[in-house]
Formats: C-alpha cells, structure tokens, sequence
RNA sequence: CGGGGUGUAGCGCAGCCCGGUAGCGCGCUUGCUUUGGGAGCAAGAUGUCGGGGGUUCGAAUCCCUCCACCCCGACCA
C-alpha cells in the first residue's frame, strides 16, 4: 500500500472527551472517529486492525471444528418472547417495530436466532455436536457507553453456540474451547488470564471470562500468584476465618455517637479499628421485607453473592431510608441487628467477631460490645463479601491478589435454558426425543484493540503486536519529491517485501521526516525503514522498531532480506 | 433513571459574570523559502456561537424550553 492512495488522518489533540488511552490514540491515530455515543465509524486505518483481529479468531475457531454463519442483526419479537428474554432482557435491547407495527430488535446477542435455526436443522444425535460461530455486528443500548470501542453500544462480536447430545460432550467442546481462547488470545499478543466468572443474566452453570490486564479494566480480578486460581471478584470465594468466636468479654453498651454516618467516622470517633465494627446493609426481600446484611466494617458488599441467598429481591434492591425508617426506627448510619426482629444474614466473618461496634437502631446511637447470640440471635452464616487482598486462596494453595482486568472473552455452559425454552430437540439412539445441551462462546473483537491498546503504548502513541498492526513495516523515503536515488531505492524495497506477501506501507506523501515519524509511531507500525540521500551515500538504510531506543544502520545490499529477517520470516 | 457539567471553524480552546463588528492555537488553501524528529514567512478560506422561543434599539452573552454530548452511581464482549 503507497500512502498516497491510503487513507491516514491524524491530530495532534485528542477530542477533550476522551477518556482512557486507548480511545485517545485510536481517535488521534484516525482508527476511528466518534458518529454517536458508543457508535464509531471504523476508518481504514483502524479497519485494517480489526481485520487482523477478525482473521485470527476465524481462523482458530475453524481450526476448532466450529463452522461459520451470519445471522441477521434485525431479529423478530416473536423468537424473544419464546426464549422469555423479551420481557426479562431490560432496556439495553433495543426495540422497534416495522412499518406494520410488528416488533423487532436489534440483536444483542443470538441464542435465539441460532437455537431456532438449530431446532429446524438438527434433528438426530448423528447430527450431533455442532458449533456454529458468526464475526458479526451486536448493538447494545448500555447505560453508558464509554472509553471508545471498550463499551460501545455497537461492536463487533464473535460469538459461537454448540449444541450437544450429552452434558459430557458440551463439556468437551468447553475445554475444546478454552484451549481455543487461550490459544487466539496468545498469538495475538496480549497479556491475559483466563478467570472463572459468574454466569450472570444469561444463565447455566460453568463459565470462564478472559481479561486482558490492565489499570483501567472495569472488573476486579482475585488471582493466586502461587497458583493457577483466578476469578472475578464477583464470583471469589471469601473463606471463613480459621479463628473461632472468642467468648464475650466486654458488656453491651449504648454511646452517643452525633452526626456519625459512616464506619470510618465512628472508628476514629470511639477510637476503635474498622475490623472491630459491624457494618448493617438492608436490601429487600421477595416478599419485600427488608432483610439486614451484616459485614465487617472494613469489608464490601458483594451484591451477586448476595443475590444468590434465599428469599432476595431479584436484582438486589437496597431499601428505601422509608422502609429502613419504618423497620429499624432509625436512619441508615445507626442500624444494626440488636433489637431487629427480621430476617438477617452475616458475613463468615462477621460469625468470629465478638465486642464489636454496631449501630443501636436509634440515630445517632451505637453499641460497644456487641455480641452475637448473647445480644441478638445466632444469624444465618453466609460467604457475603467481596474478597481483598492478602485473603486465603480458596484452592487453598496461598493468598489471593487483585488485579483490573478487561473482559475480551467469556465462555459459558448454557446447558438447556434456551433449547428448553425454545423446544430444541432431537432423536437419541433409542428414538427418544431429548432436549440438546449448548454451549455459548464469546470475543469481543472491537473490544480487543482497545484493550491491546491499553497493554502496548507509550507517549509517541500506538505499539502494535504484530499480529495486530495494520501495517507491519512503513518505508519512509527522505525527500521522495527531490531524490531520484531515495525514490528509486524506496520503490525496490517496497516491491520486494510487498511480493514476499508482507503487510508494507510505502510512505509517499512527500513529507518532512518528523512529520512521517510522529505519525508512524502514533499509528503504531512496529517496523520501520528510513531511506534518505545521506545513508545511501554510505551505502546504508536505518532500521528502527517501534519498541527500540534509537535506529539501526542496514547495508543497502540484501536489505529487504534483513528487513524480512526483523520480522521474523 | 438520579446527581454534576459542557455545547463557539475539522481538532483543542478564549469570549459569556458586566449585552454593542466572533477571536486564538493546530489543521486546511496559495506562493516563496526550508528539508533527518510534528518547519518559517506572507496571503487566504472556513462559523445557522447546539435547536426553538422570549427580553432588548441590539443577544454567543440575560430568561424559558427542547436536544446532544461528557462525567459520577445500577450492565457486559
């Protein structure tokens, strides 16, 4: 590709509404350029990118057995109401309706299209498994749509669905497919962990995320450096201290505590440590009672974990401070379990505390020496908080760290829920009709750039793997419009490496070298070639990688040899 | 949806309080000079000041209203 027939279009300053690095560069890089919240036209240069991204993944489902399709982005009501997500799928399916008023969506997701095309199709065990993947454009009204092509409200997904004859082979194809993952994710150079996850609103029992590292990933990532343990926050398991309960030592007491809202607050009010108080959540229960959560003070709610327990509001809602105030007779800041007679959970944490500080149900009161069973009845036990740092591992093989980590991947076991739903079935062995198990199999490829983005930069701009650059090698000629020699030379490197199959941008723009630099490095090309009259007079070309210090002098003779040899081939 | 904020040239911004000829930097066009790290000089082009309504002799500026976008909290690839 010569430049001048290529599209590039770069800025000094990133729009001012721009948020993470990722999004700044590509948007300065002209990878892309904003249309709406969350929607972005892919210019050539970043196109270029996300086909690279696009081939690999393509390449490595096929290699997995999957086989390729392409549903449509404009999906029926009808196949939603079936499935029951029509009315359970909340305001981030975009909906509409035709000019004869029937009603469509906008595909979020395809387990319906796929399980209805697979119900029709696959009608014997000998049929079975099959896995049929699309790279396919998915609209998402999120809440909000941020950091450029990390959440976008439109993006390009891979996304597989397999359908199996037994439980066993869904769990083949799972492992089939983790493999796949880690496999796509490694060639294409990113720093990952594969992590296990909750399975969220799209249901079934096992799942694995995969996060590429970085400081701003939206999720919290507990990993065991000694081991190979690693899950969401979400999903980490906090075990239960290996300490017992210590005996009551100290007589329950009420103290005046004015004005005092939060556990931090009364802490350094009563002069007592943050571990030493018992902080009280109220959320709503089914049959909207509020239920009171208990936590050390130092601890978090984890709200999956907490909607997981019996009898709670789906999804989790905090009661309202007049509920609070009608079940507790106090403001949320003073509340705690002494004197509440509803139901009420606490942490395995909060079970070993005694003589704690906790609120007294009367604002701006709280209890020292607050024990359980002695002050209040013995509550139900359960894993309620979100685990930290310095935690035991629950595989038990050390301690857990934390790390941010962006979900480029998720794999999950659907098992029925849709071909249940959706009467997917087919004949077994015997003839008997039995309803098929199904996996679902996620990337985020637009997301992926981004995220490479994040793990590769540095201030000039864009450091591409290879695997990604749009370019893999830019030839900038130094004065292209005055030198015959540089032009000359220019063009033969240009068609050698071109015929030799290479990605090459030949930068004939006729721009001032700084120009040409900034440029490349922003954009990210990880090889480049400088050709000017004052090395051809020595014989001599200058090699410089996006990650090197400075350049490297390369005899003119067997050039594209050597500059075939820097990128491995 | 709740809370906060911003809309002025392609991008980054000033002007708004205190109403009076719409500006700056980058980018763009033309010419000359320059030519190994985002060049210099000169001359230019580009604006429904987010939309609508109002107040006023006069509105980017004040008032009302709508819209868009951004940031902070509940989602997910």
């Amino acid at each position: 590709m010569r430049a001048s027939q290529f599209f590039i279009s770069t800025l000094k300053e990133a729009p001012s509404d721009a948020e993470v690095i990722s999004q700044k560069l590509m948007l300065r890089a002209g990878m892309i350029k904003k249309v709406a919240a969350g929607i972005y036209t892919w210019m050539p240069m970043g196109l270029r990118a996300l086909r690279k991204v696009e081939a690999i993944v393509r390449e490595e489902m096929n290699r997995a057995g999957a086989i390729e399709v392409l549903m449509p982005a404009v999906q029926p009501a009808e196949l939603w109401q079936e499935s029951g997500r029509w009315e359970f799928y909340g305001s981030e399916l975009l909906r509409f309706k035709d000019r004869h008023d029937r009603d469509f969506v906008i595909g979020p997701t395809h387990e319906e299209v796929v399980t209805d095309m697979a119900k029709r199709e696959l009608k014997s065990y000998r049929q079975l498994p099959r896995h049929f993947y699309q790279i396919q454009t998915k609209f998402r009204d999120e809440i909000r749509p941020r950091f450029g092509v990390m959440r976008g409200r439109e993006f390009l997904m891979k996304d597989g669905y397999s359908f199996h004859a037994s439980f066993e082979d869904l769990q083949r194809e799972y492992a089939n497919m983790h493999a796949t993952y880690t496999r796509i994710f490694s060639r294409l150079g990113l720093n990952f962990r594969a992590v296990a996850a909750d399975t969220g609103s799209i249901g079934g029992t096992g799942s694995h995320e995969f996060h590429v590292i970085a400081e701003t990933g939206e999720d919290d990532i507990a990993y065991c450096p000694d081991s190979d343990y690693a899950a969401n926050v979400e999903l980490a398991e906090a075990l239960a201290p290996a300490t017992s309960r210590p005996a009551p030592g100290a007589a329950l007491a009420k103290v005046a505590t004015p004005g005092v809202k939060t556990m931090e607050e009364i802490c350094a009010f009563l002069q007592v440590p943050l571990a030493q108080t018992v902080k009280s959540v109220v959320v709503e229960g089914e049959d909207d009672r509020p239920v009171l959560l208990l936590l050390r003070g130092d601890h978090e709610l984890n709200e999956v974990k907490a909607q997981k327990l019996e009898g709670i509001k789906n999804p989790l809602t905090f009661a309202s401070p007049a509920s609070i105030q009608a079940a507790f007779g106090a403001e949320p800041g003073s509340l705690g379990p002494v004197g509440f007679t509803g139901r009420v959970v606490m942490d395995r944490s909060v079970a070993v505390m005694a003589d704690f500080v906790t609120g007294a149900n009367q604002t701006g009161f709280h209890y020292t020496g607050a024990n359980i069973g002695r002050d209040f009845p013995e509550p139900l036990v359960a894993d309620l908080r979100n685990v930290v740092a310095g935690d035991p591992a629950p595989d038990g093989k050390g301690v857990l760290a934390l790390c941010r980590g962006i979900e480029v991947g998720h794999i999950f076991q659907l098992r029925t829920k849709y071909s249940e739903a959706m009467g997917c079935k087919f004949l077994d062995v015997n003839g008997r009709e039995q309803v098929m198990e199904m996996g679902c199999y996620g990337i985020g490829v637009s997301r992926i750039l981004g995220s490479a983005i994040e793990q590769n930069h540095d201030a000039r701009g864009i450091i591409w793997p290879d695997a990604l650059a749009p370019f893999q090698v830019v030839i900038c000629p130094v004065g292209w419009g005055k030198s015959e020699a540089v032009r000359a030379e220019a063009e033969k490197l240009y068609q050698t490496l071109a015929a030799a199959g290479v990605d090459v941008l030949l930068d004939d723009r006729d721009e001032r070298p700084g120009v040409m630099f900034a440029d490349w490095e922003l954009i990210g090309v990880p090889h480049r070639v400088t050709l000017g009259d004052r090395g051809l007079k020595e014989g001599l070309a200058e090699y410089q990688g996006r990650r090197d210090e400075t350049a490297e002098k390369l005899p003119l003779a067997d050039l594209a040899a050597q500059v075939l040899g820097k990128l491995g081939r």
